[in-house]
DNA sequence: TGTTCATATAAGTCATGACTGAAATAGTGG
DNA sequence: CCACTATTTCAGTCATGACTTATATGAACA
């Protein structure tokens, strides 16, 4: 299952949205989930079980606990297949702030980028 | 359907990068994503369609032919909802970097954040 | 106008993934 | 050790979306 297939599914995207700000037990995700989606406890921790499988989740066990919080590295995968497109949203100074803020540290000059 | 589950699809994913760099008639995307991914000219045509009905492509008409361009709206959208992750691997002055070039005009300075 | 490209639509099949309720696993505290 | 709580796993159902082949649309041109 591809990341963007993770991101698809709503329920997913609303459990990393909770996950964002601070990690939470099963219990917790599965309640407040549960009750914004109508769907089951059983539900929720198939759902957190692909958000693991797929390196979108880490859990760190705490007794009878499981505590779960964002994996980010399949966001950031997604985040630079974005990059070929930020050229439609981004004009060219943005750009170059984006090639410093990612360590870049030469940049090819472009024919019409030449002073004058 | 969800911008994510758009772009979930190999095949669409594969699309988008082709008219990243240039836009395509339908039929050349057909023949390229035919050879690739081994599905037929009509398989192509119902992921254009996709992409069209989501707002992730525009056609023009010319003539007989199709012309395929990008659309980036929901691509920047994507990009919006990577933001309270970029956390996770952006530093503190990319984040500043990021904040500019957001067009940010003030940043709310957090206690951590004074001087000394 | 009739044939030929370029492309889209239609109808039907098939695989898959998102649920459900039931049951298993495993800490914790009396 | 037993019961209770937290969580996962299992097995089965159902909806949906990604194909297929066949067919329709429609511009170009001889």
């Amino acid at each position: 299952m591809h990341a963007f297939d993770i991101l698809g599914d709503p329920v997913r995207r609303r459990i990393l949205e909770l996950l964002a700000d601070a990690e939470l037990p099963a219990g917790s995700i599965a309640s407040t989930i549960g009750a914004e989606f109508g769907i089951s406890q059983p539900a929720v921790s198939q759902h957190l079980r692909v958000l693991r499988d797929n390196g979108f989740a880490t859990v760190t066990v705490d007794g009878t606990r499981r505590l779960y919080a964002v994996a980010p590295a399949p966001l950031q995968e997604i985040d630079a297949w974005l990059d070929r497109y930020r050229k439609f949203w981004t004009n060219r100074l943005d750009a170059l702030d984006t090639e410093l803020r990612r360590g870049r540290r030469a940049a090819q000059r472009t024919p019409e980028d030449g002073p004058k």
